[in-house]
DNA sequence: GGCTTTCTCAACCGATTGGTTGACAACAAC
DNA sequence: GTTGTTGTCAACCAATCGGTTGAGAAAGCC
């Protein structure tokens, strides 16, 4: 995925109001005028989140007459958890590793001379 | 999770330059100084990108003279990908539900009065 | 004490963001 | 054709963002 997608991606998440219409979008899709609706905002301000959606691959819109019914796209979500748990999982594997050292140096007390709690600090 | 921290944490991982932090954060944890070395940009960038990450609950630093090593928290990117994974699921769950229908109508060409393409556009 | 290293804080700057209002394009309904 | 509905585009505005430089705090080293 390309870099600045991703930075798309998240930027456009990063907002509590389209977060608030994905969750809306998960449920079917929608106009937006009827994204609009629940919000204290005019449709033109709507107008431009979903602009930001669409340029993120979140959402894409066809049409329908005068409407333009958004429909969510859950490929970009896969992206985004991918990335997320990549670095999770990463680091949680590593912090498993340090568990097992500190119990193996618990079984056998006579090794003091190293301090496993900074092994990521150390140059290489 | 509070509504405005999953907007920071969204927003933290929006910028290219805390993705890499946080890559390389899930290594090991590391020094402002370490972490500000392969950037091209002054040392006080990258602390304003770590006091970022850190506003966000994605790291934390503790002291050690005076240097004060970052360390990445995956708390919150478990509530991240908890937060995409639910809509990605409720869509996802939706699209298999109408392709079920478009296929049972698909055996029975008999009823053709509903349009399942629209079943969340229409008012409740 | 003085010097160096490591890092943060404060002030500034241009670009972007999230909202507004007004104009207008596209289409339906009469 | 006229009117009404739906939505986008353009211009504007205050606030925030991501970087800079300069000053200084905090700790170790001579």
């Amino acid at each position: 995925m390309a870099e600045d997608q991703l930075s798309r991606a998240f930027t456009a998440l990063a907002d509590p109001t389209r977060r608030d219409i994905v969750a809306r979008l998960s449920l079917g899709d929608a106009t937006p005028g009827q994204l609009a609706e629940p919000f204290a905002m005019s449709l033109q301000a709507v107008s431009k989140h979903l602009k930001v959606l669409e340029e993120a691959g979140l959402i894409s819109r066809s049409r329908e007459a005068q409407r333009r019914p958004c429909h969510l796209e859950t490929a970009v979500l896969d992206e985004m958890t991918a990335w997320v748990d990549r670095y999770r999982r990463t680091a949680e594997e590593r912090f498993r590793r340090l568990d097992a050292v500190l119990a193996s140096m618990d079984e056998d007390e006579s090794t003091e001379d190293e301090d496993p709690q900074h092994e990521g600090v150390a140059s290489p």
